[in-house]
DNA sequence: AATGAATGAGCTTTCATTCAT
DNA sequence: AATGAATGAAAGCTCATTCAT
């Protein structure tokens, strides 16, 4: 349902309406991890549901805020796996150890959210402004710099190749399921600690 | 016109033949890299060449080959500013420091040619097995832990995420043409020496 | 609606939907009786229907599933006439009678139906194997050879003949509705009885 | 050539221009017969040809002119062998036997040019009339009626009856060249002389 | 006399979206 | 709250035709 045209009793959304995104939501999460972002029609997604295509017109005002939820909900919820365990870190090895290791830890446990959100990134790379969450480490970086923990590099380049090594594991996870995590947080961790660590 | 019509006279394709591929195959790469993979219909194509959409279908057997020109055209290119380069190295951190830097300096020159490569690489990632430069910057990697000059590291998971640091700035190059890529240079020099040097 | 999509409840398909596609399927033997097949394209088609294209592409899965409905109605429509009547003939001469004239009451009645599949067939010739039509009639021929109430003859190539005859009458009848069907009848049973009678 | 824009001199087209004709006509037979009509486009009837596609346009002022000019051509050719044999025949059912054995003699010779002729009949049943040709066999049969040789039949349907048969057989010969045409001839003659010998 | 090059019309199909119920 | 039905836009592609050389 178009945002413009309800939330006008007092209570917001009904539950059932919150149920029916929520559900959709998922559903094109796995429509899209499995099928590609190219192949992942309404058609698809509704298919996946067991609704009718055009539920997803009445929930959501279009396709565009469709993906858009999928984006919010997929970070959110990985903001909510990572955040915490950055934050209990002291040190910023400690902190960029966090987040590789949760980021990795919530792949293993969403990997279809975080391949969707992959794929939807590249195919709206052009429309797509991503910087919420790109910052985030990138200050935390810059944190460590200050704090003399980190050499000096440039704390932007390092958040995208940081950013870049993850999202090609979770590519590479989704072709390849059996693609051992542990061993890729051990090596993440281990490259990126090397490629920081003040001397 | 399609291959399989042409008469192959003994001089192979005319002048205006050739010429017009390359322009068609400029246009897909301006286009690719600009709008993304998926905006790039051969409207979008032939309308920033200039011609008609039937004149992409008459040079070319259809979209896929194409795209393989492209790749082709962009690798070749790729391949002849980058091999020579790395070839001429001595050692290991030699060659990964030219590897970087000659990639970035190709970036340079043309920015387009590898943002649109990476487009259609990530695109294709399901049905393109591109294995094949990879593996070399891989069977790199593993020459240099041969020698003793890199530490013990996955050379595959390293080899993704170089490729991916480079991959990212291909795109964030062609975003914000003002990127400093003398500077990204040095970064991912530093970064990656750090990463892979023996202790 | 495409048949993949589909949820089919406990009742099937709406009556709107089989009302939809009966309407396509009559619009599309309309219009291969009368531009051709190779005219017959969707947009031909749905125009005589006066809806949009895309309707038809909705209520079928492709061009393909449209022109194996109009087969299989077409037949099933004729068989519902004409095997009865066959059936119901104990001797080969009055089957043959009853093939004639049962398959030219259908043509009055349905003549653009009859001439349809003539001009499907005859295209998809390569393709189709169209045997389940041909035997019969082949095989009833062959049943009053071994009766001794028919000549010698080759089954199929009589076969063959009549059904070219009866298909050619088909055509010319929907480019001339004035042809009378019950002199044709008299005529086509008389020609097959004096060439098909044992001496 | 379009006739309008040449035959200016003397002396007619020149021998180039008939040589070429010849050949295309002769390369459009062979494509239909082998692709059927459906696939047989320009682009493939220059192409068996050796020629370029433009060469067809320059010599013929359309598609449709060089239909045209194949089925004047084979019925040229096939009135040559047949019309002589039918002439020499003094009965009526001499003249029958004579066009259904030449006929299949011309049909074994010119197996393609009459499948050819087969398939753009089918394909231009709605636009083009052919009596050109069945004129004259409703005439004899009419004659042969006169004669008192022949029983009362309609000769009009007897002679779409004729033809029907024969165009089947060209199509089953050029699918199944295995086919005994001489059994064919032997069949249809019988056939056809029981079916119109008067009583 | 010949042809490479270009073009527009038309083909089937897919898709997100709208609308009436 | 839900959905079957319909639609127009756009996709890739084929083809007969035109034009300049």
């Amino acid at each position: 349902m178009q945002s413009k045209t309800r939330t006008i009793g007092r209570d917001g959304p009904s539950f059932i309406e919150v149920a029916r995104r929520a559900q959709i939501v998922e559903c094109a999460i796995e429509t899209i991890a499995v099928l590609g972002y190219a192949q992942a029609s309404l058609n698809q997604i509704a298919e996946r549901a067991g609704i009718s295509k055009s539920v997803i017109s009445y929930h959501f005002a279009g396709k565009d805020e469709l993906i858009q939820q999928v984006l919010a909900d997929v970070n959110q919820a990985g903001a909510a796996v990572m955040w915490p365990r950055v934050q209990a870190e002291t040190t910023s090895a400690g902190m960029l150890h966090a987040y590789i290791q949760s980021h990795l830890d919530f792949m293993r446990t969403h990997p279809k959210h975080v391949a969707a959100v992959s794929e939807i990134l590249i195919y709206h790379r052009t429309q797509i402004t991503m910087d919420e969450d790109t910052t985030p480490l990138e200050e935390r970086l810059r944190q460590g710099q200050r704090d003399g923990e980190f050499r000096t590099f440039s704390p932007r380049l390092m958040a995208w190749t940081i950013r870049a090594a993850l999202d090609e594991v979770a590519r590479q996870y989704v072709a390849n399921p059996s693609l051992d995590l542990d061993e890729v947080a051990r090596e993440l961790t281990q490259t990126f600690t090397l490629a920081t660590s003040a001397p």
